[in-house]
DNA sequence: GTAAACAAACCGACCAAGCGGTATCTTACA
DNA sequence: TGTAAGATACCGCTTGGTCGGTTTGTTTAC
């Protein structure tokens, strides 16, 4: 009779994947805190009890959804490398305009990145994930100029988390092509 | 009898500092989950009535807490500038030194100073700041280039929280001397 | 000069709320 | 008819915060 979880149809994945995006939502509406169990259940439409089916626990829904943003980044970088001319700094362009892409993205999840800073256990796994992803690219993308370009990719995404979407200096286009051509310098 | 704080002689300017430092000590040690208001009125020998006795409530002792490091850091700033040659990139040249210098001081508060992508407000006074203080130097340090290296900058101070003071790459010094040498430059 | 009066510093016990998590029961679907 | 999906009720614990009382320090009145 009413409409309750009980007679909608069954749709795990899709309840499962409700969930992880409300946990996003709520991160970067209120920040770290803003994740409880009760809000992540309540904003994606299910009960505490329905949540904790799908996951074990709070943790593993954390873990759950940075796996879901290293598969956008990684994917987002696999695809940005296709499409540029190669050789030196390769990596370093991709990583860039990733960086750049990534601060319009409903998904990614910026609070939650930050999160890594909060927790040792998903700190390591992005340096592993990093330094992996560095590893492959040592013979391009390994000069210590390339490393600057890339820090300053860091700190123009984090500027941009720290101030709401407008980060200072000149627009992001400019910034952009200026890294980029900086790749290219000796 | 008991040294409580009862007949310890009553200095309250030294016990507010000692709460703060606490609080302090606590997030570097312990995240900021290990800022609890028991955990530093512990830490600092006072009872949580005591604490509450200086604070209206938790928020006025972070926002306090946020006060003492923009301080520390504006004091930084000063001196720096003031061993600085001066002209093109001055303040620039002063804030890579900084950050640099910052990560190693014990109460650089790194932990404290993530939780302002947390909280909106602190979030807001921190842009307030730095935005002042950028605008103070607009006639030496307004050139993009600059504003690269000071992005290069957050990004290393970023990398350096996350992966636990370890960051990658060359060595702190020979990027500290690259970044300045940035600054030289046209 | 001293004693009363008042305010500031601080204690210690307590509370309500919210947290993550568990156990048990219903419903839907294959 | 069994099993997965989900609801409901509950528990133990921690948290921020309150409140009345106690001690110390300072001011005021005589």
């Amino acid at each position: 009779m009413s409409t309750t979880a009980y007679n909608r149809p069954k749709q795990p994945e899709q309840v499962r994947r409700a969930l992880l995006e409300a946990a996003v939502a709520l991160a970067e509406e209120q920040g770290l805190g803003g994740i409880t169990v009760q809000a992540v259940a309540d904003r994606a439409g299910v009960t505490k009890g329905g949540l904790f089916h799908h996951f074990a626990n709070k943790q593993a829904l954390i873990d759950a959804v940075f796996d879901f943003m290293l598969e956008q980044m990684e994917e987002s970088l696999d695809r940005l490398m296709a499409q540029d001319e190669g050789g030196h700094g390769a990596f370093t362009r991709a990583y860039v305009i990733s960086t750049f892409e990534c601060c319009d993205m409903a998904l990614s999840g910026q609070a939650l990145t930050i999160s890594m800073v909060t927790d040792p256990a998903l700190r390591r796994r992005w340096r592993g994930w990093i330094d992996a992803r560095l590893a492959r690219h040592a013979d391009t993308d390994s000069a210590p100029s390339l490393h600057v370009v890339r820090l300053a990719a860091d700190g123009y995404w984090f500027a941009r988390v720290l101030h709401d979407g407008d980060p200072g200096g000149e627009p992001p286009e400019a910034l952009q092509a200026r890294l980029i051509a900086l790749t290219r310098e000796t």
